[in-house]
DNA sequence: GCCGTTTTCGGCCCGACTGTTTTCAGTCG
């Protein structure tokens, strides 16, 4: 690690070694090298040239350890899958100064807008170059626009259809605007707060609130509350706050609050509170507007005050001390409500509804919780396109603490993602079940996540499917189809009776690619009738069925399970995106097979498919 | 640009789909 916190940064000023070595992590260099070969091949270079600097920017995605730690070390960068010695030079040049001079050079070569306009699929390097240089666009809407005025048409192997796709997926764009995902949201809080950790000590509390502690799944903002032992050190903190190393513009700034964007356009604000109002604070800068109006009349009504400075006597101003968030609910007559849930969507009609006894209460009281997640159903390693082997993420899952894991390497039609052809699977199944033997405290079930081809017909027979524990099924290819052929697909991959699971329905991308174009509620009627589990796919990137698809699935009666997709060891951390975004559909912990214990989740594959929705039924009444 | 050697240079993940290309180019996963 580095030292300890560095002198206060001013606006402007040169950055520091430190600022500059904190600000390229592993996947800023990587961007970086990304960004390269885009650039590179936009001009023409040759595709093996390329190909290098796309390489090494997965390497650096996937290294276990700061990039930056081994900068001077040029024996071990050269170690990298990879790196080469022109790799290894590029890498310590961006590190080193912040810059390289090579992607500053193809700046100057490729119009820009290239960088934007591939992130859109159907869009490669070639047809960025063609429309951002003989078409001039260098944004979304002016990609839309050229779409609909028959423009864009005109470059080469763009027909109608084509075009019509890429404005689908530009349109989805448009709409996100400059909010980020889940999870860049919640990297770049986290850092916040350990940056202002180790700059502050006499920080006593500090947690992110708003849409990040809610758990949606893009974010413009986000909303940090901090405590302080005394009054004094509320100044400190947001004098820290405003001079962190990804500040851009400072918006506000006052002794106990303060307010900035970053070079994103993200925007972050702090509020700093005494101890005593920390967990009223935290309630008030959680809930969406709408939640923290009903809360502000709820404690009017009870003679309270309830406000970013926390809680308060309306008539004396006095401070009301209460030290948790369950305490601040309890003294507006409510029970807990998940930060999940505080979108003033039923959720206070709910709390309301019963006395409280501790935890949550009345209807709440069932929904899915962190601690209840048993295992993961959905987990890659190197025998397909998982980035470590299979010991290794095994490792990683009983480390998180998962008592089952599955291992669902993809099916042959995955060709890039070098899925496993028939005899490759049987060897893969063993291997699995040798370290299962290996392996006390953590179970492991065999598996497949198997590719539901166009047609929909799937990618291993039945014989071969009913060796393996768990069958997941997904698609990957043909996501132009139209509406009735995707969704009787799917249908028909959900009538096998090996299928087990449906993993991320509608394969989307958030940031990168529209969902297919898909009739879900009558693929989550066909789930329900079929009893075919379907997934909440816990990647950030994904979440997927999203929030909105499982409130509706839970209306069905569809069971879920709530998966990883891990292709990386710490990706089994992601668990915690698919816990909110099952809670922000109001899923019930009985509802969600991965909650079983071990043998009970063996019982549950084992029963006839269509007795499974009728097993779960009852466990839900126990 | 990297790798693995035949240590000096040839091969580099690869099949499917689409467009307009009658033989390949661009894109995707």
């Amino acid at each position: 690690m580095l030292g300890q916190s560095g002198a206060p940064r001013t606006p402007g000023a040169k950055p520091s070694r430190r600022d500059i070595l904190l600000s390229m992590d592993n996947s800023a260099i990587s961007k970086v090298f990304a960004d390269v070969a885009v650039l590179m091949q936009a001009k023409g270079e040759n595709i093996f040239k390329v190909r290098a600097h796309s390489k090494a920017s997965d390497a650096v995605r996937s290294l276990p350890f700061p990039i930056r730690d081994i900068v001077d070390d040029a024996d071990r960068l050269g170690e990298i899958p990879g790196f080469g010695k022109v790799i290894v030079e590029k890498t310590q040049e961006l590190i080193r100064t912040g810059r390289l001079g090579l992607l500053e050079r193809l700046h100057e070569e490729v119009p820009d807008g290239v960088l934007l306009l591939v992130q859109i699929p159907g869009i490669g390097p070639k047809t960025a170059m063609n429309a951002a240089g003989e078409l001039g666009i260098s944004s979304f809407e002016q990609l839309a626009a050229s779409i609909e005025s028959g423009a864009f048409e005109k470059l080469p192997r763009i027909s109608k259809k084509v075009a019509l796709s890429i404005l689908r997926h530009t349109n989805v764009r448009i709409e996100q605007g400059s909010r980020v995902g889940l999870g860049r949201a919640t990297e770049a809080a986290d850092s916040v707060m350990i940056e202002l950790r180790d700059r502050c000590p006499d920080i006593a509390r500090i947690e992110v609130g708003g849409s990040v502690r809610r758990g949606a799944e893009l974010v413009d903002d986000i909303n940090i509350v901090c405590a302080t032992g005394d009054d004094g050190a509320a100044a400190l903190v947001t004098d820290a706050f405003t001079t962190l190393g990804n500040v851009r513009d400072v918006l506000a700034h006052d002794e106990s609050s303060a307010r900035f964007d970053n070079s994103e356009g993200l925007e972050f604000s702090i509020t700093v509170v005494p101890v005593v109002a920390f967990a009223a604070a935290l309630v008030y800068a959680t809930g969406s507007i709408a939640h923290g109006t009903r809360l502000e009349q709820i404690a009017e009504e009870v003679g309270l005050r309830l406000d970013s400075a926390g809680l308060h006597d309306a008539k004396s101003g006095d401070a009301v001390e209460v030290a948790t968030e369950q305490g601040v609910y309890e003294r507006l007559g409510l029970g807990f409500i998940p930060p999940e849930l505080r979108e003033d969507s039923g959720e206070i009609e709910k709390a309301s509804s019963g006395g409280s006894a501790g935890g949550t209460v009345g209807g709440l009281s069932g929904i899915l919780k962190p601690g209840d997640i048993r295992g993961d159903l959905h987990s890659h390693t190197n025998w397909s396109d998982g980035r470590f082997p299979m010991a290794e993420m095994v490792a990683a899952a009983r480390e998180r603490g998962f008592e089952y894991l599955a291992i669902t390497d993809h099916s042959p039609s995955a060709t890039i993602a070098n899925g496993l052809e028939p005899d490759l699977l049987i060897a893969h199944n063993d291997a699995v079940r040798e370290m299962n033997d290996g392996t006390p405290g953590l179970r492991l079930l065999t598996g497949t996540e198997m590719d539901i081809k166009p047609d929909g017909s799937l990618d291993y027979d039945d014989e071969l499917l009913a060796d393996l524990d768990i069958v997941i099924a997904s698609i990957h290819s043909g996501m132009e189809q139209d509406e009735a052929t995707m969704t009787q697909r799917v249908i028909a991959a959900m009538e096998n009776p090996h299928v087990d699971v449906i993993c991320h329905l509608t394969a989307r991308l958030l940031e990168r690619r529209a969902p297919v174009m898909m009739d879900v509620d009558a693929v989550l009627e066909a789930a329900v009738r079929t009893c075919t589990v379907m997934e909440i796919n816990a990647s950030p990137d994904r979440l997927d069925l999203s929030a909105d698809h499982v409130k509706r699935a839970v209306e069905l009666g569809v069971v879920f399970a709530v998966s990883t997709d891990s292709h990386r060891t710490w990706q089994f951390e992601n668990m915690r995106f698919g816990v909110q975004t099952a809670i922000r559909g109001w899923v019930e912990a009985t509802n969600v097979i991965n909650t079983l214990h071990y043998v009970e989740l063996k019982a549950f594959l084992e029963l006839p498919k269509s007795e499974r929705y009728e097993f779960n039924r009852f466990r839900g009444q126990q």
